[in-house]
DNA sequence: GTCTATAAATGGATAGAC
DNA sequence: GTCTATCCATTTATAGAC
């Protein structure tokens, strides 16, 4: 039975598209409450506030960011494969791209996300970090320990702000260049630390990079 | 002779403390002229708004980061020597971080900056680029052309983000440690690229990220 | 659950006196 | 250059009817 959709979800996906393209901070509830053609003390019966908006966007993000950083430690051992994940990662940063925008300014207004924010970057870290350590044991790359915590949280470092700075460089605005930039900037980050013969993996790089345009 | 520091100055002064300290978008006009004690009126003769105090901060920045990344293309081709290099530039943006703490925000508030802004991280850019050759020419370094660039890309990218990374990372708010982690990061970004002994040069590393804590 | 109406607060901005 | 006073616009938030 296709029911209607719930109010409290359709302001969400309201609030989450227009926080992300004019920005948190230009949005208020009146007006996102004036896009979905209600009033804005029915928006107020839902959530106490932007606050809560926010916050209630950040638990979806929460999730869907968890379930795609806990997948590929079973499997994804190539690093064809892993790069496939990466641009998954991307992606739903990019969805939830407004929360980036505006990192510390958001984190001030919701202090509570602030350690929850922190984990998740960990999280990226961490997983990083063991998807080079299976890459290494099994020969396609080689590198010490520090080499290894270091890339790793480059890495993350590199999830979480890539977007943003690909963007701001400003040669484009189209968001499927951006994530492809990303990635291919990911993969030269391994290039060096590839074992046996580096040729043949920059051909890969290149081949790839360059399909894409 | 001591002259009286102008109200200009003092409110530029003032409102930099307090973007850093709360964020730009929670600093009022009003709040920046109390804190001077002078009225509103006062500070709206000296400038239309707050735009126009951003876009006068941002005067400031852009010509000190420009005497940075303009000098050491001369002299400065040991790493060593680089490295506080690198130091300096984090400093210079560590004092106008309220800036990269809300970039995205600014920028569509003060449409003129972002030229601006994406000309400075093409310079870092070219800058990081111009380092790395004439360290592959001294012998110190071996990479390809496409490895320079991306690496070079890297850089901008982490001079641009590191602090904000570091600070949401959470352990400490303590910017001289950002810093040096900071510095330390870099300089591992360069270490699989490092002619002939790369122990030596791991040592030399290790040695300077500890003798700073 | 949803609406109307409106209160309460804040921030941006200006006019005119000193 | 600086102040006082004031105005306007926006935003958050709530009370009470339907």
């Amino acid at each position: 039975m296709a029911k209607k959709v719930k109010t409290r979800d359709r302001i969400l996906k309201t609030a989450l598209a227009l926080f992300n393209e004019e920005g948190e901070a230009r949005v208020s509830t009146v007006e996102i409450a004036g896009v979905l053609e209600i009033s804005p003390g029915n928006l107020y019966y839902h959530f106490k506030g932007k606050e809560a908006i926010i916050e209630a966007l950040f638990d979806d993000f929460e999730e869907e960011i968890r379930q795609v950083l806990s997948a590929p430690i079973k499997s994804a051992l190539s690093i064809e494969d892993n790069w496939i994940y990466i641009y998954i990662v991307f992606e739903e940063i990019n969805d939830f791209r407004f929360f980036y925008h505006n990192l510390a300014g958001i984190m001030e207004r919701c202090p509570e996300l602030r350690a929850r924010f922190a984990r998740l970057m960990r999280l990226k870290e961490e997983t990083a970090s063991s998807i080079l350590a299976s890459l290494e044991r099994e020969g396609v790359i080689t590198l010490s320990r520090p080499e290894r915590d270091a890339l790793a949280t480059r890495f993350a470092a590199h999830l979480t702000f890539w977007l943003q700075f690909a963007a701001l460089s400003g040669e484009t605005r189209d968001s499927r260049r951006l994530i492809n930039n990303g990635v291919y900037s990911a993969m030269m980050m391994i290039a060096p630390y590839v074992s046996g013969d580096r040729t043949a993996f920059a051909a890969l790089l290149s081949d790839y990079f360059s399909s894409q345009h």
